[in-house]
DNA sequence: TTCGATGTTTGACGAACATCGAACAAGCTA
DNA sequence: TAGCTTGTTCGATGTTCGTCAAACATCGAA
């Protein structure tokens, strides 16, 4: 995370966004974004080594799907709800109602906010 | 197309719909098809050879977002737009207005409609 | 029946991807 | 300072993907 790199709205690519979301692991991961609140990394729980789960993020973060924030040595991410409207509109809803009603990508959840 | 499998609405998965439609080509081709017409695979125009093109529609076949039907040697592929809004309220839509608003999967185009 | 048109399948290839463990870097904290 | 926590990066590996050419199958027409 040293180079978080985000690209800007204007920029996302639907192509990349929409290959970046066929992944069990990322839907799962942004279907827990999708209620809007910032998230530590410490809190989501997948069943992938902690590189992979480092890697799939950076997938979303790269398709500008989410926004990284660190802060000391803990990172927080959130989804880019406003920007991938602006972009793609009337498309994300939709899309993360059908995930939360088909249960898409199962297996990622939400662990214990970390402790400081 | 001998064994043309069409998977049931109820068995269409997001993530696999997700990851079909995150390929230009793939984007591309479901866009010519977005006003419902069924075409004939003579007319559709990619930047790729036969086989890949052949590739391509059994891909979107196989994750449910096309029917493909035969008739005589020639093969007309449409949109399952009925069955992707049953089974993915909304979401359709928008999406294929952003990917025609971005124009995303250029390179693919209609050609001439084919002589009998 | 032979020919041509239309798709499909197969085999092959390199590129990209998902995955892991291990090593590494950065920043708190004791 | 030393140590702990957190996340990244680095190989390495096996798999999947996109692509092509070539061979094959199928159907209609001459």
């Amino acid at each position: 995370m040293r180079d978080a790199h985000h690209p800007e709205t204007r920029d996302l690519s639907l192509v990349e966004v929409l290959s970046a979301l066929g992944d069990p692991v990322r839907l799962g991961l942004v279907r827990l974004l999708a209620d809007g609140r910032e998230r530590g990394w410490g809190q989501l729980r997948a069943p992938v080594a902690k590189s992979t789960l480092s890697h799939h993020l950076r997938v979303l973060r790269d398709a500008g799907i989410t926004r990284t924030r660190q802060e000391g040595t803990r990172c927080y991410v959130a989804l880019r709800r406003a920007d991938l409207d602006t972009r793609f509109p009337g498309m994300l809803a939709p899309l993360l109602e059908s995930a939360e009603a088909l249960d898409a990508g199962a297996g990622v959840s939400l662990g214990e906010p970390e402790k400081p």
